[in-house]
DNA sequence: CTTGCCCACTCGTCTATACGAGTATGCCTC
DNA sequence: GAGGCATACTCGTATAGACGAGTGGGCAAG
């Protein structure tokens, strides 16, 4: 067994009425504050912190594992702990939804992704007319039935979003928009060719923990919460005609917008 | 000691590949969905289920850890775990910073917070100088010295909001912005008052969990992340004239944004 | 009736141990 | 050299027990 980096951590302080455990995550967290752990290192292992504090492994996963629900570190079965590196970000502007992005012929994710050089990839599509949620029904103004289009975002294979958009089903229903592939531009440009002038966007924006289910879809390690997103598209006559409901990995994603003065 | 209410909680599938603890929560997480245990509802003590499930203590404690991680339920010490119930959340409309919001007497918290039938409080008011860190300093345009306003927001007693404001010295120096009371309508008010006339507003909008200092400044459960939002307020002459950098429960907030179409 | 204490119940912290399972390395065999 | 295997090291899961500390209700003393 490797002795720990000396100077590194320090000791305990028996007087001291804070547990042992937030003890050690307070070192341990300070080390890593500090850059002495940077990103992507390992930490020492469970059994060299156990010998270096004199503590029971117990007492050293319990440090650990506040750590993790601090999102600053992540365990990996067999390999160790580590600090757990920032992946990019991918930053939203307030102009994302300007029509001129919409004129070329991909869509804005793909352009956006390989303009940044990631490899953008979208999967689990899936395209069917569904009964409105409450919410939704009363997000679109009253709609029973809906077309809903499912999907997933991945840059360089990783998990970073996934969105549903719901569509009255009296707009979108034997349109481009029940397609799989809606075409260039996407179905903002196809709602638009439909004779639904795009007037505005409204985004409510939550943050929470994640469910079991979208851990699993976005493959997110403990500790890191979920921004979810509500969009709501009107046209210039102020009929709302999608609503997107979009979960993504909160360390992947920074929104910028624009708010006026007056 | 109690039997569990009969049929709210099943058994354990020892032929899973899923851990025991996982099962355990997932079993309690299903009942708190379906609401066999509701909102403030004591949850079974640690015990009973370990009674219940025929496991050892920790076993249990591991279990309601994960839920806990999850924010769905927190622990009081002496008293069980209960589900956690969803507190008021407070909505941040896309027109807030509109000037006819700045016309009157009272500060948009507080006007706002009225109005919702809550009691606002403002506290750890604190304005000092400082030298602006390098983000700060960017943002501002290069300004090395910054006016920094702290303060925290709370909501019927519960601290909901921490910010910080930062004005460039040269700016808000020996003026009224420069007083812990910057007087009716707020800093916004009075940087118009000396001749910066607000443009319109950047926001930053990122989700993170809080560090250990936010969990006690916004006296944070566990599993409860936080919203991090950066503000530039920009003058007519298209100056950075503020940069407002707040953390928010959660829990306690949604933010609502108009985008254009074009 | 009120006050104060005791006690039962609750979660919090910590120890010690055991075995399982994923990973990486190096050696041995072919 | 390539492949496969043994092994050491890593974290994951689970048990059993002990004591501490906060809460709240009931009981006894005044």
């Amino acid at each position: 067994m490797a002795a720990l980096p000396s100077g590194v951590l320090g000791t305990l302080d028996p007087t001291s009425d804070r547990a042992v455990f937030r003890q050690i995550a307070d070192q341990l967290r300070e080390a890593i504050d500090k850059g002495r752990f940077k990103e992507g290192a390992k930490l020492p292992s469970e059994a060299e912190l156990t010998d270096h504090f004199g503590v029971s492994r117990m007492t050293v996963r319990n440090s650990l594992s506040v750590l993790q629900s601090e999102g600053l570190v992540s365990s990996e079965h067999g390999r160790g702990v580590f600090v757990r590196p920032r992946p990019p970000v991918r930053r939203l502007a307030s102009d994302r939804f300007a029509r001129r992005h919409r004129e070329q012929g991909k869509s804005a994710f793909t352009v956006e992704a390989e303009a940044a050089g990631s490899r953008p990839e979208v999967d689990s599509l899936e395209v069917r007319e569904e009964r409105a949620t409450p919410d939704i029904s009363a997000r679109l103004g009253s709609v029973r039935k809906v077309l809903a289009r499912r999907r997933r975002y991945l840059l360089d294979g990783k998990p970073v979003e996934t969105a549903v958009s719901y569509l009255p089903l009296d707009i979108a229903r034997d349109t481009p928009i029940a397609e799989p592939n809606p075409g260039p531009g996407g179905i903002y440009a196809r709602l638009e060719e439909l004779g639904h002038q795009l007037d505005h966007f409204e985004e409510e924006v939550r943050a929470r923990m994640p469910a079991p289910d979208e851990v699993k879809a976005l493959r997110l390690a403990s500790g890191v919460p979920v921004i979810h997103l509500v969009r709501t598209a009107y046209d210039t006559e102020g009929r709302a005609v999608e609503v997107c409901d979009t979960v993504m990995s909160a360390d992947a994603y920074v929104l910028a917008y624009q708010l006026p003065a007056n």
